[in-house]
DNA sequence: TCGCGTAATTGACAATTTGTCAAATTCTAA
DNA sequence: TTAGAATTTGACAAATTGTCAATTACGCGA
């Protein structure tokens, strides 16, 4: 599945890559963030030192360097990537839904795939985004792509609420936040195989229709 | 439910707490701890350094390491008492709540208040906490706080399950967490003053209230 | 109040890690 | 094949981390 998504991840990654690079040596960069990746997830970011991600990528630790200012970069790409790939994979996977449960439902089982081949990787890149994430002094604190999420669902919670299907009481701003948080979830501790993988995601898939749901014919606006 | 634990919790930290000091000097621990908190929040984890936190506590650097092992225990120090100060409040407010109404908005407004009074604070100790999260070999993954909370959770919804107010169909273990995690939004981006929290607070509210309130009555089992 | 033994603290020091950069290597295009 | 640019490298200097013998502060009994 890392596979199947490297066709779009690829094509992001080109363009910032090919600024960069001069022609395709900066390969570099991709060993460095898969051994971030590694390392990061196992032994987390405290106990992962440059020097490791260096070394598990076979490149001289001078290299390191050359791709991130230094650690804290070097993870915040880590994370952007990973955010990237489940951005890739959930839009096409949302592409075909027509309503709202489709979306709801395909949204976390997406996530919870990635979660599944992907063990812990999901978790450490969304726990980490909020911890690393930068506060300009200014107004423009860099909207990341996890706000981009929340501004998605928001969008699908004012469509519904034009079509009276969701509670028109909602501010969609901050609902889109609550409705990204609980997809979250699938992320979270240890994961739940076979049958109890159905189980969760019914569960949350519930949670969330439920709560956004307007009974009988609520008046749109 | 997070009344009971509390005691717990309390307990063990008074322990902890005795054993290590001689009589009350190490007070030391607790500038430490006042330090890091404010250090972590301001500058984020990985721009903070042991020697920063203990210039700002007005310690010696080498009395650092008599109270934590290295940044990172001290960050989980900061994660654990963060969260033991929320736990501590939610629980005073949860005391007097009969109905979950009562409950769901009074742990928002609750978190809310800290989030004001603490800006920054519960962002991180939240996101840290998921990204320090120690795993266990084991099946015993050390439960923490947040785990507690979830059960707490669970536990509200297992009794309104069985009287008939909430869905019958939820797994209570799960949908506890999905209750935790909207929560925590409360404790997201730059928070909303004055009217607009009343606004986060009664959006919030209503969404779990909707997604867990079963309709007429569902037959208890 | 004066010691004395223990607890607590300290900062110099050694070990480790971080970040730099001139030299070396690899690649491309002519 | 070669010039020159792109890329990599690891030795080095700077900075940080973690240790510990020496020092200071405290509690308590005489």
């Amino acid at each position: 599945m890392l596979i199947r998504m490297a066709t779009k991840s690829k094509t992001v990654l080109e363009e910032s890559t090919l600024a960069r690079q001069h022609k395709r040596k900066a390969e570099s960069r991709q060993r460095l963030l898969a051994a971030a990746r590694q390392l990061f997830v196992e032994r987390g970011y405290h106990d992962t030192r440059p020097q490791d991600i260096s070394r598990l990528a076979g490149v001289g630790h001078g290299t390191f360097y050359l791709y991130f200012s230094d650690k804290k970069a070097c993870f915040q790409a880590f994370v952007a990537l990973t955010q990237a790939e489940v951005d890739a994979l959930i839009r096409v996977r949302l592409a075909a839904c027509k309503t709202n449960e489709e979306r709801v439902y395909g949204a976390l089982e997406t996530s919870m795939d990635y979660v599944q081949a992907n063990p812990g990787v999901l978790k450490a890149a969304w726990a980490g985004h909020q911890l690393m994430a930068r506060e300009d002094p200014q107004g423009a604190p860099t909207p990341s792509i996890s706000d981009e999420w929340a501004a998605g669902w928001a969008k699908v919670i004012l469509n519904g609420q034009k079509a009276g299907m969701i509670w028109q009481d909602y501010d969609p701003e901050i609902i889109g936040y609550a409705v990204l948080v609980v997809t979250s979830v699938v992320s979270y501790g240890a994961l739940r195989k076979g049958a109890e993988r159905e189980h969760f995601l019914t569960n949350l898939t519930k949670f969330i229709l439920r709560a956004l749901r307007a009974p009988k014919a609520s008046t749109p606006s």
